[in-house]
DNA sequence: CGCTATTCCGACTAATTCGCTCAGATATAC
DNA sequence: GTATATCTGAGCGAATTAGTCGGAATAGCG
């Protein structure tokens, strides 16, 4: 239950990229792609909705491409998912900002399941609030070649 | 996103039907369709998986019907929502028990991922695991004469 | 016994979502 | 003006969701 789709995963993957890069310059799809090993045109779509959300900038042409519109630290987890997932509701009487919404089942009699969605969306949101990109960004990986190798041990 | 399917938005009623009748006796899955107002044929799925897992019993024939296998307050959530929606991982290298599982991803470099998809997970377990059915039975919410006496005595 | 209420079981299906691909249009550095 | 990019919309096969359909097995009751 509960997963996450590739929209995310690819998405929160782009974007820590993009981290990696952020005071390097811009970066292309391109080579996101095949640094990270997923489609390039896939991507497009994706990167769409961070571009919109304004959560990346884009340069067009030769020699463009995509940069954080904020520094790491700055991006909370939160507002990344909701712009690849849509808002962070388990079911439809709780909302994505917490509020209750009538519900059908508030006509039957009170809606019965509302407090256990209600109390797993605050822990999500919270969880997801206080923690940026920053924090998914291995700090000494400054992009050389075996950079990427030495990765620390998160977990 | 992070959306409940109705596996588990119906599943999670019905489990709430037989705690209000959990000492009544047993409840037929007609007489939970109508009170909750939803399809029997497709509860009939549902409850399948809360039997093979015992969190349910049932006894067959006229008169027959399903009741908890324990009391309501001995059922956490978590249980009840692995049963219907599967094993809570939200994405393929963190496992429902919270070991980090080798991905594609450390192939080409470490995961970035997994450090996010880890605490949600924590974050979601531990609201689930601290979590009863017992806390979703409204206290007074009881049909029929006897229930008003479950009512008074239980809480 | 036969009738009825109930659980049990497997297959089928329509609609939706997922995870892409394809075919281009548009913009910019050189 | 060409190569390199970002943009945009459409399409598409596979999987999942949310059920339905049809019937078999079981048990109480008169």
């Amino acid at each position: 239950m509960l997963h996450v789709s590739t929209r995310g995963e690819y998405g929160v993957r782009v974007m820590i990229d993009l981290a990696r890069h952020y005071r390097i310059g811009l970066r292309s799809l391109t080579d996101i792609s095949l640094a990270e090993g997923l489609p390039v045109q896939y991507l497009e779509q994706l990167i769409k909705r961070l571009r919109e959300a304004e959560l990346v900038s884009s340069t067009r042409g030769a020699h463009g491409g995509y940069r954080l519109s904020r520094p790491p630290d700055e991006i909370r987890m939160s507002e990344v998912l909701r712009t690849l997932e849509g808002p962070i509701g388990l079911y439809s009487c709780v909302a994505d900002d917490g509020v209750s919404v009538a519900c059908d089942w508030d006509r039957l009699n009170h809606c019965s399941t509302r407090l256990l969605w209600s109390r797993l969306r605050s822990a999500i949101i919270l969880t997801l609030d206080t923690m940026t990109l920053a924090e998914l960004v291995p700090a000494e990986t400054a992009d050389g070649p075996a950079a990427a190798i030495v990765a620390a041990e998160t977990n």
